[in-house]
DNA sequence: GTCACTAATGGACGATCGTCCATTAAATGT
DNA sequence: ACATTTAATGGACGATCGTCCATTAGTGAC
């Protein structure tokens, strides 16, 4: 909008144009979302969120690699300093993305998990697959910045921290619900363990397969293709 | 190995060190592992490999978003309008060395299966896991390389294509032997596409494994995990 | 209204990016 | 031997990178 504006207008006019532009509607915007109070045109931290927002949203439209500093300002609208002045470089910036971006996976993952203390462990870990295959999880923005950021972690260490799906609560709830569904066998703690990593591998691959192909790509084939190794794991549990 | 001699010596033989020792070290190992005519000091061919092979050691060493033009031809010992010259730009450079790691990957998984042709369906499958999780093919180079080129992917069409396990010689190799396996249960068509899918879904979330935790992974608990899952679905085979 | 303070701006800066090409060097043909 | 062709070089080029900072604008205290 920004861009559209600046351009439509003659020469002389435009810098006077694309400020009121930005002021207005970025403002407002922000406004309602924070619910800041009126009339106020200064909100560090609502630009701290900006400038994250912007940069995930950058990153799925044309990729890490084209992913600079100009770009992120010019579609958060905010100036260029503002990166350096809110988290002291880009690097911090893209780190502060990665968090934000794992913090709100997990968060609508807790949220859609939240079944009753009465379910049965079949439920809860059907929950967790589902979730996860759950257009609110897996969708073209998020799958492109996931494996964005796995990517480059390997040689950025402050993203390395959260490319991880294996150090969270979600693999305890996992490993939690499959422990109860073997306790008659106690002996087989194995079992559980590879329970787990399986089922965290196949849902691994059900989002590369989204990215690869998403036209292609059927949600419930694949949560039945995950409910269908775990009954072969649980002869008689995940039944259909 | 150029940048020490380069760093090493005086600034007023600097040129001409790097110079003569990027002639006599590199081309000799090109002569050696291309079988040139001795003497020769011209091998277009080769030196179109070894931009490839730089531009994928370069990655792995840095990351994609580091590996630029001027460092591939740093690590090649090669000038900077080799790029340009051999390619026509980066991104075919980029694209080649996505193409190169692929085939370099089917082609050892190829001669990895390699078994006679009496081997039973489940030897075939368990040879492909096998196979895709040894030291050959899973290592820290090539987990590095294709996850960073599975992250620009789809900002990056000419790379996308090489960046699927899903359209190749492999994917018919585990659904022949499948479909043998339930050859005596023939309408269940699902069962196979599904044994398929899952398995390679297994095997992309065993490399994220490996790339997320080098130092805890375990190549015979994945096989074995992997092994475990495929039991399961197909009771009585894949017996450790 | 004035003052101190912080948020925000946008341009300056040197470094590096990828591309391109005039030039040099090697191989080949005659 | 010389001419022709092709491979290879390395610097020039403008564009863009990320960082930094002098300046402006908004806010709250008095």
């Amino acid at each position: 909008m920004l861009r559209q504006n600046g351009l439509s207008c003659q020469s002389s006019c435009k810098i006077d144009l694309r400020i009121s532009a930005k002021r207005m509607g970025l403002l407002n915007k922000v406004e309602v979302l924070k619910g800041r109070k009126r009339g106020s045109k200064r909100d560090p931290e609502a630009n701290k969120q900006l400038l994250i927002e912007a940069t995930l949203d950058t990153i799925a439209d044309i990729g890490v690699t084209d992913t600079s500093v100009s770009r992120i300002c010019e579609r958060s609208g905010l100036s260029r300093g503002m990166i350096h002045l809110h988290f002291g470089g880009k690097d911090n910036l893209l780190t502060a993305a990665a968090q934000h971006f794992s913090a709100q996976y997990y968060a609508e993952m807790d949220r859609m998990t939240d079944l009753g203390s009465d379910a049965s462990p079949e439920d809860r870990v059907m929950a967790v697959i589902e979730a996860d295959l759950s257009e609110a999880l897996l969708n073209p923005r998020s799958t492109k910045i996931w494996h964005a950021f796995r990517g480059i972690a390997s040689s950025h260490p402050g993203i390395a921290r959260y490319s991880s799906t294996q150090d969270h609560k979600l693999v305890e709830t996992l490993r939690l619900a499959f422990k109860e569904i073997t306790q008659e066998n106690v002996r087989d703690s194995i079992l559980v363990d590879d329970a787990t990593a399986g089922t965290l591998a196949l849902l691994e691959g059900m989002w590369v397969n989204y990215l690869t192909d998403m036209q292609g790509f059927s949600r419930r084939r694949s949560v039945d293709l995950i409910r269908r190794f775990l009954c072969g794991l649980f002869p008689g549990k995940f039944k259909l």
